[in-house]
DNA sequence: TTGACATATTCCTATATCGGTATATATTGT
DNA sequence: ACAATATATACCGATATAGGAATATGTCAA
């Protein structure tokens, strides 16, 4: 077996970093095929394709106006990105590192009172 | 030019969905590769080979202990992926939403009141 | 030393990729 | 109908992969 493909989920189509600059264009509104050449410095065919996969996992939704095409993001196909990297903020966030703090406290008052009378 | 390797990015490295798993099962603390093949179901071998990739990335740490070897998390390399994505919350967001309903109201009062004078 | 146990590495094969180039499709204006 | 513009697709080549199986390395215990 090879590697999964790209299209398989926001993880795999996500992984590449030409594709993440594409939808950090996106997040301020949408754009034709051409504006993303001109803002990445790609091929207009390699933005097409990385264009495609951005769409076939949802990311991306595409609506026609004449000869262009206007990619449009679709930010809620990113949440469970999100959902699972949340889970490992307790690492470097402070917020989480206090909140770490304040359950050792209650975990040492629970102690000292010994819960058998 | 192929695809990336794994061990190029944390965004590379956690694609493959045996490797988040290996993470989750981490986040409860150290754990040596036989207790990962057990939960995960895997061959030894391929828990190793996906324990590497994530040394290479810096997201686990090992720890010899005699003919074991602990694997420990290390979710700071998963940040980048944390701040990257977190710029798209609000595209689900029920906070995010509100806030955008405030700013809404606030540019509102702003036309309205006309600036000049 | 020998054997059992724990882990890492090597070799194999099939596959999907990315970039480049060329070409196809569709729309607009003249 | 034709040229120009915008976008998508097809084809090619090199490469890194993931799983499987076999094997190597390292450590403990008797």
């Amino acid at each position: 077996m090879a590697r999964a493909a790209t299209t398989t989920d926001a993880f795999n189509a996500v992984a590449e970093p030409r594709r993440r600059q594409i939808l950090d264009a996106l997040v301020a509104g949408e754009l034709p095929v051409n504006d993303l050449v001109r803002l990445l410095g790609l091929a207009q065919p390699q933005v097409s394709k990385h264009l495609r996969v951005l769409r076939e996992v949802g990311v991306v939704d595409v609506r026609d106006e004449g000869r262009r095409r206007l990619y449009r993001l679709n930010g809620q196909a990113l949440k469970p990105i999100h959902d699972w990297v949340k889970n490992y903020e307790r690492s470097w966030s402070v917020r989480f590192e206090q909140l770490d703090i304040v359950l050792e406290e209650l975990k040492h008052l629970e102690d000292d009172d010994g819960s058998d009378k």
